[in-house]
DNA sequence: GCTGTATGGGAGAGCGCTCTCCCATGAATT
DNA sequence: AATTCATGGGAGAGCGCTCTCCCATACAGC
């Protein structure tokens, strides 16, 4: 069952009876090939088990057929707080859409945690080595290192989200200030009147668009101002920003979260001072993670179809890696609002 | 910047005045080479920004430099499930475990997913034409297949787990057993005397043994017989579970879920019932994953050191892949009981 | 008939490394 | 002084592919 020397494309060749050329021609599909020739090569490559051998396939065309997947962000260096990342239902989804956008193509992709300067030398070094063709960039803060060390040594990186400054990368982005403005419309279009914000950490853009977006939908109603508290994303920033609005405005009756998470943690603080979701405070989050789905009440939120928006970063990167020479280019995907218990 | 053709090792050489053999030798310190010329070596490798080429290396070392992390399982083919495996912080604690061990040498796993058949095809190949050396295998359900597909192609592997049946692959795992016993054991010795089981799925080695352990330590603590509802590690199924043991034992005081989920499920269905935790019931949980930590009352439960045994899971995979010729081997780690409120 | 032109196959160079030989040198042994 | 031997360097083969040439054949057009 084990043939210890793999058979090689000479091996093939002896057992077709044909020159190592057109056994590669036949499985490249690379020029015309008589149809008979063709059906003795590819019995030849079944009786032979052969598979080609990647290391010389990649030698001579200089394509490794592998991309990376990084994961950069805030300092993950404690294991605990990388652990959490991973964990985030926001990033499995959108590494589950990579993955099974890039499995027709045979290709596993390597994942990479960058936490630090130093990482983004080995990271660099590796796609130098030529490990891997290109780059999905996944990372909730703007960062503007790699893609540019990643373009030094001539491998193209899709980034998920914008960056904070042009660079040279395509990116796959979510339309913020659309979802902000549905959060807002669906709260104006049940009745609430008194809403206020917790959004996310003002320095990322999405976060400052989603709340732009809030803003501006409230302003349609007749809203110019809504109360806000700056979160972190996470769980216990919600609950905190919450409990900061309800002294701020006690008579608040709608609030839209820029992260499920933090919603969670809103519908928390919102119960501990006897307010009741959605009959006192309607409350809507943001992504449609699996704490929307699965906490009590269901949280009513923006969803972002992360599954698709990869399968698009993959295409781009696909495409770069064939063609690096037109510019980055961009993709925007428009949210949905997903209706549950919290308003 | 961005060398175009990139240097070769003939480059370096020319610059370095020595042959190309030398710099091989002293990039992989492979032989003796005079201290100065090591130093001329090192300075032209500096100059030029020698990196050297992986298909070239790999195309005679035949080896890749590289592993993959197979993460099969429960059917994950509708991308919600894939997603939530991911998800799970009992995965993504492994996988950052792994990561920070391979990371000292320069190896990024790739990740693999294996649903079906095809898929194990699919990886079985990735791996034959020389990708990667060696598999981590991840699994929550005995999946036999793919060691020995694997080992066919002349491929180690090290599996998360005790497989079901003994076969080509060295693996990690806890003792579980004595899991369930400490969680007996700390019950017995905080007064409890009614105790009941929420085991998870049966036909897991794993979950068997947490059981047998659990009832062990009650039988030695003159409690021969502990009632249990089976349960699937989910929340959703620790509430359940935990509905119907009410039912059946109305006196209970002591649970033991064997996952934090299902503990956290119980402690739900606890509640919902005016049952207090810990007052009126005691409940221990089993992984110490987040929810364990975050869900109030924090949950009291059995820790697998899982970072530690990714660390051991890589050691083991390189040291195979260094020299295959030694037996499969198995490490077996101590569970830890962590105390919160719960219990 | 001869040339022109597809069509399909083979020969062989060469991708960038590693590693086995082999050789030059100088120190140690006799 | 002659021989052995360790040490450190170079030459060059070859890993398994792809791909550019080149050539043989078949068939069309004149």
């Amino acid at each position: 069952m084990s043939a210890d020397p793999s058979p090689t494309l000479e091996d093939v060749a002896r057992v077709a009876g044909v020159s190592r050329a057109t056994v590669s021609r036949v499985i490249n599909q690379t020029r015309n090939v008589a149809p008979e020739i063709q059906e003795v090569v590819r019995r030849a490559v079944e009786v032979t088990g052969y598979v080609p051998n990647r290391a010389a396939r990649s030698l001579v065309t200089r394509r490794s057929e592998a991309v990376g997947v990084v994961v950069a962000g805030t300092d993950l260096s404690d294991s605990l707080n990388a652990g959490q990342f991973l964990t985030d239902p926001f990033f499995g989804r959108l590494l589950t859409g990579i993955i099974g956008a890039l499995k027709p193509r045979g290709i596993f992709p390597a994942l990479m945690l960058a936490e630090n300067p130093a990482d983004d030398l080995a990271i660099t070094a590796y796609f130098k080595q030529g490990n891997a063709d290109g780059a999905l960039l996944i990372s909730t803060y703007p960062d503007e290192r790699l893609p540019a060390m990643l373009a030094d040594v001539g491998r193209p990186s899709v980034r998920f989200a914008r960056p904070a400054h042009p660079g040279p990368v395509s990116y796959v982005d979510l339309a913020h200030r659309e979802g902000g403005r549905m959060a807002a419309e669906h709260l104006a279009s049940i009745g609430r009147r008194r809403p206020v914000a917790i959004t996310g950490p003002l320095e990322i853009p999405a976060a400052q668009e989603r709340q732009a977006g809030y803003e501006e939908g409230w302003a349609r109603h007749g809203c110019p101002f809504v109360p806000a508290a700056e979160g972190g994303f996470t769980y216990d920033s919600g609950e905190r920003a919450m409990k900061e609005l309800l002294d701020r405005v006690p008579e608040l009756d709608a609030v839209f979260a820029a992260s499920d998470l933090m919603a969670q943690g809103a519908i928390h603080a919102l119960g501990d001072q006897g307010r009741r979701v959605p009959d006192d405070v309607a409350v809507v989050g943001f992504d449609d993670s699996a704490p929307a789905r699965l906490s009590r009440p269901g949280i009513t939120t923006i969803r972002q179809p992360l599954e698709a928006m990869a399968a698009e970063m993959v295409r781009l990167l696909l495409q770069r890696i064939e063609d690096p020479s037109p510019d980055p280019t961009s993709v925007i995907f428009d949210p949905v609002l997903v209706l549950r218990e919290s308003a």
